[in-house]
DNA sequence: TATAGCTTTGACCAAATGGTCAAATGACGT
DNA sequence: ACGTCATTTGACCATTTGGTCAAAGCTATA
């Protein structure tokens, strides 16, 4: 009994579209910032159809969030590509890359959250983050034993290449200013990149 | 005529204070989720008395914002105790770790105002710091040039310096759920203080 | 001590905002 | 064609919030 009726298109589509549209606003704005209403109307739709789909602000966000964490562990599945430390920290690295290039919006909404004290995703950073850390730093730490790196702490590592990438997503308004006012170009983004692995790379190499 | 009496005593403790408080709230809860009787309450005046000293909300931000970037800038002229790129790279980055570490909130702050793409200090953007950095860079590439670092973007190198200082402000909290819940010690922060240092400085280094 | 100018504060206001509701409209299987 | 359920939407509401005001309290100096 209570089969459920697989009719998800119009709902789905719509709940796309808003979740798309509140992505823009909340990485704009914060989300004490953002309305409703200006959710709604980027998204092209009254406010009470937002609140049809999304009974709550806070719901919606949540939604929004769940996007972000997505990306983050594809982003963090690459560290695990290979047992070479300089293949693995390239990988991780460039892939944090990336993902700051290609979602911005889901980059700073993240730091956003971070920056407030998770109080969305908390229980995320207890058990996903935590163990994930965790794992990866018996791998760092493998590598040190192995003699493949400096006797660093992993986390510090882990650190600086989390706020570096990020960086790229936060302040890009910032660059764009002391560029002259243009955006990074994907050359500049490029180099940008691969400057980032090889100033980490050598620092942290045996 | 029009002489000014300088009798700053009570206004000025007042605006202290009143700075003070919104500080704590700004960087707690952004611009728009800071509220003047949040700082109010926080400062213990009534709200009518916070905008006796501060008009508009906007206005009492901005001034939080200076003393930030008075911060700011002091760290910054530790760039340049030396010519040896080893010393004056030491000094920066130490002093941008201690500014993160002592003045969090101002730390925060900053990276807010960055992130929401400088609606505030967009002219300080403009004039100050693209000087600063445009000095600096011309610094870097002579380094560069005498042999002293790496052909690297002297621009990507002061965004990882930021990045990585600032990160021990606004993910503080973040950090202290990967250190089982506190804050990481004095001594663990010294420590992330030496290795960012070495890390950057191999990084770079001929 | 008179008085001119600061400072304090409770009461108040208009606008913004998250959220509600009920009526209207549309989709779709039978 | 019908009936049921999902969707749409304009009007509405209570609360929050930045900001105002006028009256009252203070301070210091001539």
């Amino acid at each position: 009994m209570a089969r459920r009726k697989p009719r998800p298109t119009i709902r789905e589509e719509n709940e796309r579209a808003l979740i798309e549209a509140a992505e823009w606003v909340f990485a704009e704005q914060g989300f004490k910032g953002a309305t409703t209403a200006a959710i709604a109307r980027r998204a092209g739709v009254p406010k009470a159809n937002l609140h049809y789909y999304f009974p709550t602000k806070e719901g919606l966000y949540r939604s929004v969030i769940e996007r972000v964490l997505t990306a983050w562990l594809a982003a963090a599945s690459s560290f695990d590509t290979s047992d070479d430390p300089t293949l693995a920290l390239s990988a991780y690295i460039g892939a944090k890359m990336d993902l700051a290039r290609l979602m911005p919006l889901a980059s700073r909404i993240w730091s956003a959250e971070i920056m407030r004290g998770a109080p969305i995703i908390q229980d995320f950073l207890d058990t996903t983050l935590t163990e994930w850390v965790a794992s990866r730093e018996r791998v760092v730490r493998r590598w040190i034993a192995a003699g493949k790196l400096k006797a660093i702490e992993p986390r510090f590592l882990f650190y600086m290449i989390w706020a570096t990438t990020q960086q790229y997503a936060n302040a890009a308004h910032e660059m764009a200013t002391l560029n002259g006012g243009a955006p990074l170009s994907d050359k500049a983004f490029q180099r940008a990149k691969s400057e980032a692995i090889e100033i980490i790379l050598r620092g942290v190499a045996a």
